[in-house]
DNA sequence: AAGTGGTCTAGACCACGAA
DNA sequence: TCGTGGTCTAGACCACTTA
């Protein structure tokens, strides 16, 4: 089961560990794309593949008839890419439990039902948790899921730590794309109570649509509580215009 | 000064329109890569470089082996490319304008010179705004500029409506990037005043980093009026793995 | 004028999925 | 087995920047 790897990712790869460890100094030009692809042994086209990468990633900044300059990477922030809530904690160097864990089935509420391409009604798979962060409340947690593609769920949810992580071992599911809609509100009684803060404290309010293989597969509405997380994205212009 | 358009653009747009006025319709496949490229008279490699945009934008799924399915586009929400607040409010059919315009030249807070990678105190241009949304206040807007790449602006301020637009139409400038950092935050009583709500207001808090070049050129700080506006984000996982 | 990246070709072979 | 997309080659010519 030997992993196939493409010779674009592994120079990629090579290139990138190469800028990291300064062989490529910050301020500096990579070889010529000829060059490279000489010394690679690699066509010009494949070196191509890898540069783009390396563009996208923030790597380096690319000019005709100049050159490609190492940018300093540092300063820049990694790309978005999709990553479920807890992920995204643990990377922060949180401790990530849940408590009061419930899983249901119930009949889809109409705007969820809209989200996910289904009558009114249908049912769902309804997941509510509270996330705890070093033991803290930081969010409360509503996932909604298709029942067909996770049958059985209801047995198996105390396994769920990250839920993508879940869907991808459990089920084989891979999430190629995401939709977040974000706002912010007053923590509502019932809220405070749960996260253990003081009613009209203000709640960034998330909610995600997820689609695998361009279906949507799962609503999530985060509620967290602002001042314990920053969510942040990084957006670039479309290349090669 | 005719525009200079590649193939595989031309090739991009065709197939979006077609796609678009359901000449292929949902749940349909492309044409194989070799035989549009046969009709359309470009190599396969061209066809390629087309698809990989139409992927990227969401309107297809492709599967090796089987072929290049349609997607249902309208399901999806189009890919987030950077724009400015003002931009994304007139997408959604707003009247934006501004009032309380202010520029100024200020010592970095220490804050906003972190982020720019300069050293604290060192003088930026601070713009300060509040935008207006039909008429009503939606957003207070800072957005701290280098001076050495926006000579003379305080006699340009009265044409800034898309800070981006304008930068690019004034001091030629390319945003190529940006991250945004999101949180959520009561309303004190001088914000509540400015934007005419009530004192203790949720609001959406989004800083905002743009680069152009690889370098940072601009820190922005909105304050928005939460349930006027909800932030929206599209992500994809990366290509091609 | 020389050198860089940007686009494009016309092939080739491979890996995967469906029949 | 056959047809699909995935990777790769070895060129070519063009557009842009710098000198």
């Amino acid at each position: 089961m030997a992993e196939r790897i493409p010779q674009y990712q592994k120079i990629y790869e090579t290139l990138r560990r190469q800028i990291q460890e300064n062989e490529y100094p910050v301020g500096s030009f990579l070889p010529p794309e000829p060059e490279l692809g000489k010394k690679l042994n690699v066509s010009r086209t494949t070196v191509r593949k890898a540069v783009e990468t390396l563009i996208r990633d923030g790597f380096v900044y690319v000019r005709r008839g100049v050159g490609t300059e190492i940018l300093d990477f540092k300063a820049t922030q990694p790309l978005q890419y999709i990553t479920s809530f807890s992920e995204t904690l643990r990377d922060q160097g949180f401790e990530v439990s849940y408590k009061g864990v419930k899983v249901k089935v119930v009949p889809s509420p109409a705007k969820v039902a809209a989200d996910l391409k289904l009558e009114t009604g249908a049912r769902v798979v309804k997941i509510h948790r509270v996330a705890l962060a070093n033991g803290k409340p930081i969010a409360i947690m509503l996932n909604y899921l298709l029942p067909e593609v996770v049958p059985g769920i209801e047995k198996k949810v105390s396994k769920i730590n990250s839920l993508y992580a879940f869907l991808e071992s459990e089920y084989n599911i891979t999430i190629d794309a995401a939709t977040d809609y974000i706002s912010a509100r007053s923590a509502s009684a019932e809220e405070a109570e749960e996260l253990k803060i003081q009613e009209g404290s203000p709640l960034l309010m998330v909610r995600r649509i997820t689609y695998s293989k361009g279906s949507p597969i799962e609503r999530a509405d985060l509620e967290i509580v602002a001042g314990r997380y920053e969510y942040s994205v990084r957006t670039m212009d479309r290349p090669s215009r």
